[in-house]
DNA sequence: GAAAATTAATCAGTATACTTACTATTTGCA
DNA sequence: TGCAAATAGTAAGTATACTGATTAATTTTC
C-alpha cells in the first residue's frame, strides 16, 4: 500500500472491493428503477427473461451458460419466474434429462414493460461519470470480463441455435 | 439496443451485467489466490479483518459502515471470524447496546499471510488489461462508486476515531 | 452392444446481501 | 425529568452464488 495510508484505505483502492461495491449499487439502482413496473423482478431474473426471449426453447443448462450463471443457481431462479407465471418449463422431447424453457405471454409483456426501466437503470448507476467515461468503463469491463471468462465456475457460453 | 443485435447481446453490453460478471470473477480469483494460505477466508471476511486492523475497538455498526456492509450481514461475518479465532467481540463499556471488535494474535497473523496473496489476486482479476487500462478502470470505478455511494442500503461511512 | 464417461437437473450445505420487525439501550428535547 | 426518537444488535424470511454429492439419461469408447 502507499505511504501514509491506513490498511483500510488500501482496501478502498482495490479492484475487488470496488467491484463488490459497484455491484451492490447496481442491484440497488435496478430495484429502484424497476419498482414502478410493479413486477418485483431482480436483475438476475431480468437477465434470464432476456435469455429466454432471445433463445426460446433452450434448456436450463444452456440458458445458464448464456448469462454466465451457475447451473445450480438457475433452478431456483426459474422456479420463481415460473411461479410468477412469466415462463414455463417442460421436459425436452430430444433429451429427457433436460428441461426447456419458454416465455409466457405475461413474460413477453413483463419484458416490454421492464426494458425501458432497465435502460434507465444502466444510466443511473453510472451517473457519476460523463458519457465518455461511462463508455470507457463499460469497454474496459467487457475486455476484462471476456479475458477472465473461464475464471468463475459459471463462465459465459454463447448459446448455439439448434439447426 | 443496436441494430441487428439480439436482446441477449444487448444484455452483454449492459453495465449492470458486466458488474455482476466482474464481481463473480473477482470472488473466484480471490479464492484461488487465497487458497494457499489454508485459511479459507472470503473476500468479505478479509475486508472486515482489514477494517478491524485499521480501527481496533470499533463497534459492529461503524465497522459495517467502514466497508459498506449492511449491519444485518456483518453479524454473521463476525460470528464466523470469531469462530475461526481471528477476532473477538465484547460489549462496549461506553454503550451496552454496542459490541466492539478486536483482532486476536491469530487474526494479525492471518492478515500478514493473506496480504500478499490478495495483492496478487487484484492483479490476476484484471490480467486481461494493460496496467494503464487497469488503472483507468480502477479510477473510473472509484469515481462512480463514490458518487453513487448513498444509492445502496449500506453506504460507506468513513470511520471516525474516538478522541 | 455393454461398460465407462459425460451430462442435466436437483439436493444439502455454506456465505453474502437485503427486507422487515423486534428488543434493549441511549439520546435528545420539551 | 420524562418520554419520544434514534440507535445497536439480532431474528426471520427471501434471493443470489458457490461446493460437493446424487440420480437419471445420454454418449463415447472399446
Amino acid at each position: 500500500m502507499m505511504a501514509g495510508e491506513t490498511p483500510l484505505q488500501a482496501v478502498y483502492r482495490m479492484p475487488g472491493h470496488l467491484m463488490r461495491r459497484m455491484q451492490q449499487i447496481a442491484v440497488s439502482v435496478f430495484h429502484d428503477c424497476a419498482a414502478p413496473s410493479g413486477l418485483d423482478v431482480t436483475p438476475v431474473q431480468y437477465a434470464l427473461l432476456k435469455a429466454a426471449q432471445s433463445c426460446p426453447g433452450l434448456d436450463q443448462a444452456s440458458l445458464a451458460g448464456a448469462i454466465a450463471y451457475d447451473r445450480t443457481t438457475i433452478g431456483g431462479v426459474i422456479d420463481r419466474l415460473e411461479q410468477k407465471g412469466l415462463l414455463k418449463r417442460e421436459v425436452s422431447p430430444l433429451d429427457r434429462r433436460a428441461r426447456i424453457v419458454h416465455l409466457t405471454d405475461d413474460g413477453h409483456a413483463a419484458i416490454a414493460r421492464l426494458d425501458p426501466l432497465v435502460e434507465q437503470a444502466q444510466r443511473d448507476m453510472l451517473s457519476g461519470l460523463t458519457p465518455e467515461e461511462a463508455a470507457t468503463l463499460t469497454g474496459l469491463l467487457a475486455k476484462a470480463v471476456s479475458t477472465a471468462n473461464s475464471a468463475s465456475r459459471a463462465p459465459l457460453r454463447h448459446p448455439v441455435r439448434k439447426g
